[in-house]
DNA sequence: GTGTGGCAGTTAG
DNA sequence: CTAACTGCCACAC
C-alpha cells in the first residue's frame, strides 16, 4: 500500500466516526484540531493501525470537531485553507498547491482536473491533479469532490457515489446533516 | 460509444 | 536509478 501519509508518529491524536448522509465519515483529531477526514475506510484504518491514540476521545472534543465539519459541508465558501494539519504540511509543493487551489472552489461550482492544472500554471499536470486529490487529507473541508472529469464525474476516494451525492444535493442547496454513530 | 498513446508527479523496488 | 502506477485528456475511429 502506498504510504499516504506522514511517517512521522503524531501525539495526541484520536479518532472518531460519524455519519454523513448515510455514509461513514472517519474523522483525526489532535487535541481541539481535525487533522484528517476522509470517506475512505481503508485510509482510516491505515491511520489508526499506524498511530498510538486515545481509544476514547473525550465528549467535548468531539463535539467541537463535529461542528467544524458540519458548519463546513454547508458554507457558500471556504474561509480558510486548513493549513494546520500535519498532513497538509507532509505534502509535496505541488500537492499543497492543488489543495489550495482546491479550497478556493465555492458550493455548486466545480473545476476539471484540467482547468485546476491551469490554475496552478502546469497545464499539463491534470493527471497528477488526480493524483493529489486522492491523498486530500481534509475531505470536506478542502472540496476535492468538485474537481471533477472533463467529460464525466472523476474519481473519488470515497467512492463515486458519495461525489455524486455530495454535488447534487449541493446543486439543490441541500442543508448537509452530520450525525453521530450510535 | 471504444481504443490508444501520452501526460506529470509520486512511490516502490 | 528505472518502472509502475493513477480520481486524465485528446484524438482517432
Amino acid at each position: 500500500m502506498t504510504p499516504l501519509f506522514p511517517s512521522q508518529p503524531v501525539a495526541s491524536i484520536y479518532f472518531f466516526t460519524m455519519q454523513l448522509g448515510s455514509y461513514p465519515l472517519y474523522i483525526m483529531g489532535k487535541n481541539d484540531k481535525i487533522i484528517h477526514l476522509t470517506f475512505n475506510r481503508q485510509h482510516h484504518e491505515q491511520l489508526c493501525s499506524r498511530y498510538p491514540h486515545s481509544p476514547t476521545p473525550a465528549t467535548t472534543q468531539v463535539d467541537s470537531l463535529a461542528q467544524i465539519v458540519q458548519h463546513a459541508i454547508n458554507a457558500e465558501t471556504n474561509t480558510t485553507f486548513p493549513a494546520d494539519s500535519p498532513f497538509i504540511a507532509a505534502g509535496s509543493k505541488f500537492q499543497q498547491q492543488v489543495w489550495q487551489q482546491i479550497s478556493l472552489i465555492p458550493r455548486r461550482l466545480t473545476l476539471t482536473y484540467g482547468q485546476l492544472a491551469n490554475r496552478i500554471g502546469n497545464p499539463k499536470a491534470y493527471r497528477a491533479v488526480g493524483q493529489a486529490c486522492n491523498r486530500n487529507p481534509l475531505g470536506i473541508l478542502i472540496p476535492c469532490h468538485r474537481v471533477v472529469a472533463k467529460n464525466g464525474l472523476g474519481g473519488f476516494a470515497g467512492g463515486g457515489e458519495v461525489k455524486r451525492w455530495l454535488l447534487t444535493g449541493e446543486n439543490k442547496n441541500k442543508k448537509f446533516i452530520l450525525r453521530t454513530l450510535e
